[in-house]
RNA sequence: GGGCCCUUAGCUCAAUUGGUUAGAGCCGGCGGCUCAUACCCGCUUGGUUGCAGGUUCGAGUCCUGCAGGGCCUACCA
């Protein structure tokens, strides 16, 4: 039976760059659409840039230009990146269209219809000077967790700590500098309490989702009432504005899904056919694919969406880990967060296509590229017994192609075609490490044939001119079902091979019956090795770019005045003490001299970076009169000086011959 | 603190769902071949399945506890 699927993989943001993390999920999500037309079924590969938000619009605004432009030319990058990786889109739309304008309406149209759209007022920051509200990004202010000065409205870059707005201390408004009021703000929510059960049963017994993820929504969500979703946004905010509610945009998080329906509508228009027909057709499958961060609007909010706008629900959503690199996160400063455009610079993209299959599993399991190990399975799996079957046997029958028929071979192609409903099953879970670790073994037994049959000894003797044709002609044939089984993973390896045996290699059923009587072209390179060093290069940092990256991370505070600064009393000080603290992950307790019997408790969030021992004497520069504070372990009367982001600290220390007590001008 | 997942050879992973002696690939060692992109073939070292109990005729698999790792969530900084 043909089946009809409609496969996703969620919609990169318009704000950075492809990297090896992404393709994670794009050459994952391309082998199954890649596996699923050879196999003879409809299917419909959609994506499209995520374009909307306030992270775009201060970036545009930073650079002085629209974010149209920003996103148009970053919608060029990634399907440059997409197109090198033979990541095989049916359609690359944007979020920024009017299709999905379009489709938005007609969904919020439904919520309302329905009911499930409530209107409430929400206190809000709200400049007066500028008369706006302030979106979250909008706002500075004290985080209320930390204290740290000039943090953003949504989440404290200090500490991590996210909180409303609302909660800033000393908030300001970075347009005006001024101090926001609060005001209420007619907002928009959708109610998702009504669709509980039909999510619960969509989550828990569809089989749509990975038993990790039904549970992690039975534990966290399911379990008490679903609060109700605040979709709308006030402006300026970069995106599309609510068409009952001017003034109001619907949060990105509500139009990016809604793209996957818009790309449909886009290449429907191109290529014929309907949409509905993908989307609201029950004998259709829709199946996404995504990341594990963003699995809660997947599976949550969007299917609730799909439902109350009578969509059919989907039948797969496929969540994916992260990517590592060498058992590390992906880090800027180590060089592991590769670009896919930097990849391209030194290695093959059928070598990561090839490597990540053959480490991925049904589960969500973080990725690790391995650096060593990378180099091991492209070089032995690939091109020393893949390709080798090919490049060892090729030449003997350039001259006289394939035996007339196929010969007798001790069913070792029938065998090879057996494998292949276990290898399609794997494919079809998802478990594509199953499948390449049952290829392999199926290029091992070829690889055992030809040493036994040991071609190059027939070559010598012109009366076994027809035993070494038919020596060839299995192994070239076993070659071309590992191929056929390989050209989800590998396709332009995959031509390749096609080119030389004259096949098409489009379709799975070719794996089944042996070729026979016809050419062999002359066999050409069809894939290099790795150089080891080539993966190191890679990740090697690069030399530091003109601008500091940290200086971009925090940038230059607004302008004081000298009173300003002298009101923090910084003066030298003496560590006499210092200790970990019984229970704190992060804390130690230190006692600061500051001459005479002048002594003070500090809790320094220090610990990954200083052993207390090595304190012990230091001279550092404390901020004397900020407000004492209460924390769980006692009470820290003011914190010493330190500098650094991600993790580092430096802490600062006076130059030689400074005293404790002395005070900074 | 709460929740979920994980731990099998040096590394990456299997083990037909509780059934004989826990298997592959890579790496290492020995031998062979010389068609092939230093490739391939054969042999081989390597395990108290994280630890401790329990259920069972039988446990890598099920249960309990402990240790370690990951993720989510909360709190604390």
């Amino acid at each position: 039976m043909t089946r009809q699927i409609l496969v996703t993989s969620a919609l990169p943001y318009a704000n950075g760059h492809i990297h090896l993390g992404h393709l994670v999920e794009y050459i994952q999500t391309d082998i199954f659409v890649r596996f699923q037309r050879l196999r003879g079924h409809k299917v419909a590969y959609m994506c499209a840039d995520d374009t909307h938000g306030t992270a775009i619009m201060i970036r545009a605004e930073k650079e002085g230009r629209q974010p149209e432009q920003l996103i148009a030319e970053m919608s060029d990058a990634h399907q440059r990146d997409f197109a090198a990786f033979d990541i095989s889109f049916d359609h690359y739309g944007s979020t920024n269209s009017e299709a999905n304008r379009n489709v938005a309406h007609s969904i919020w149209a439904k919520l309302k219809e329905r009911g499930l759209v409530a209107q409430r007022a929400v206190p809000r920051l709200f400049d007066e000077q500028k008369e706006m509200f302030l979106a979250d990004r909008f706002v500075k202010g004290m985080c209320p967790k930390c204290r740290a000065p000039d943090q953003y409205g949504d989440a404290c870059e200090a500490c991590g700590a996210t909180y409303p707005a609302t909660e800033l201390i000393d908030p300001r408004s970075i347009f005006t500098d001024s101090k926001p009021v609060l005001k209420d703000s007619q907002q928009s929510f959708v109610t998702l309490a009504p669709l509980q059960q039909t999510l619960t049963a969509w989550t828990q017994d569809s089989g749509a989702l990975q038993e990790e993820v039904a549970n992690y929504l039975k534990g966290h969500f399911l379990d008490k009432p679903l609060q109700d979703w605040d979709v709308s946004r006030p402006a300026p905010y970069f995106g599309f504005e609510i068409p009952d509610q001017p003034g109001n945009y619907w949060y990105v998080w509500f139009d990016a899904p809604i793209g996957y329906i818009a790309s449909t509508v886009e290449w429907c228009a191109k290529a014929g056919g309907d949409a509905d027909d993908w989307w609201r057709n029950e004998d259709a499958e829709v199946v996404h694919f995504l990341g594990k961060d963003i699995t809660y609007f997947h599976t949550l909010f969007w299917p609730a969406m799909l439902h109350a706008a009578g969509y059919c629900l989907p039948k797969r959503v496929h969540i994916h880990g992260f990517l590592k690199v060498n058992g590390e996160k992906m880090s800027k400063s180590r060089g592991t967060f590769v670009n896919a455009s930097r990849y391209l610079d030194f290695l093959e993209p059928g070598w990561l296509r090839y490597y990540y299959a053959s480490k991925l599993g049904p589960k969500i399991d973080d990725l690790d590229f391995q650096s060593e190990e990378f180099v091991g399975k492209v070089n032995s799996d690939l091109v020393g017994r893949v390709v080798n079957l090919a490049s060892r046997s090729a030449k003997f029958v350039q001259d006289v192609g394939l035996s007339e028929t196929y010969p007798e071979d001790s069913g070792l192609f029938r065998r090879g075609a057996e494998a292949g409903e276990a290898i399609a099953a794997a494919y079809e879970a998802c478990d594509f490490r199953e499948a390449m670790r049952r290829v392999m073994t199926l290029a091992d037994d070829a690889n055992e044939f030809v040493e036994r049959a040991a071609p190059w000894k027939l070559r010598k003797d012109p009366d076994k001119a027809a035993e070494l044709q038919d020596c060839c002609t299995v192994v070239l044939n076993l070659f071309h079902q590992i191929m056929i089984y390989l050209t989800p993973v590998l396709p332009e390896l995959s031509a390749k091979a096609g080119a030389l045996l004259g096949s098409d290699m489009d379709q799975w059923s070719a794996s089944q019956e042996p070729l026979s009587g016809r050419e062999v072209r002359k066999f050409t390179h069809m894939m290099a090795r790795v150089e080891a060093a080539k993966v190191e290069e890679m990740f090697t940092p690069e030399a530091p770019e003109p601008t500091s990256p940290t200086i971009d991370k925090e940038p230059l505070a607004d302008e004081i005045t000298i009173d300003d600064f002298l009101r923090v009393d910084l003066r030298v000080a003496e560590v006499l003490e210092a200790s970990h603290v019984d229970g704190a992950d992060k804390l130690l307790q230190l006692t600061l001299g500051l001459g005479g019997d002048v002594r003070r408790n500090v809790f320094a969030g220090i610990k990954s970076v200083y052993e207390p021992a090595q304190l012990v004497g230091k001279m550092v520069l404390y901020v004397a009169n900020l407000k004492p504070r209460k924390m769980k372990f006692g009470v820290s009367e003011g914190m010493v000086a330190a500098a650094g982001t991600d993790g580092e600290i430096y802490l600062m220390s006076p130059d030689i011959g400074a005293k404790p007590g002395q005070r900074l001008h």
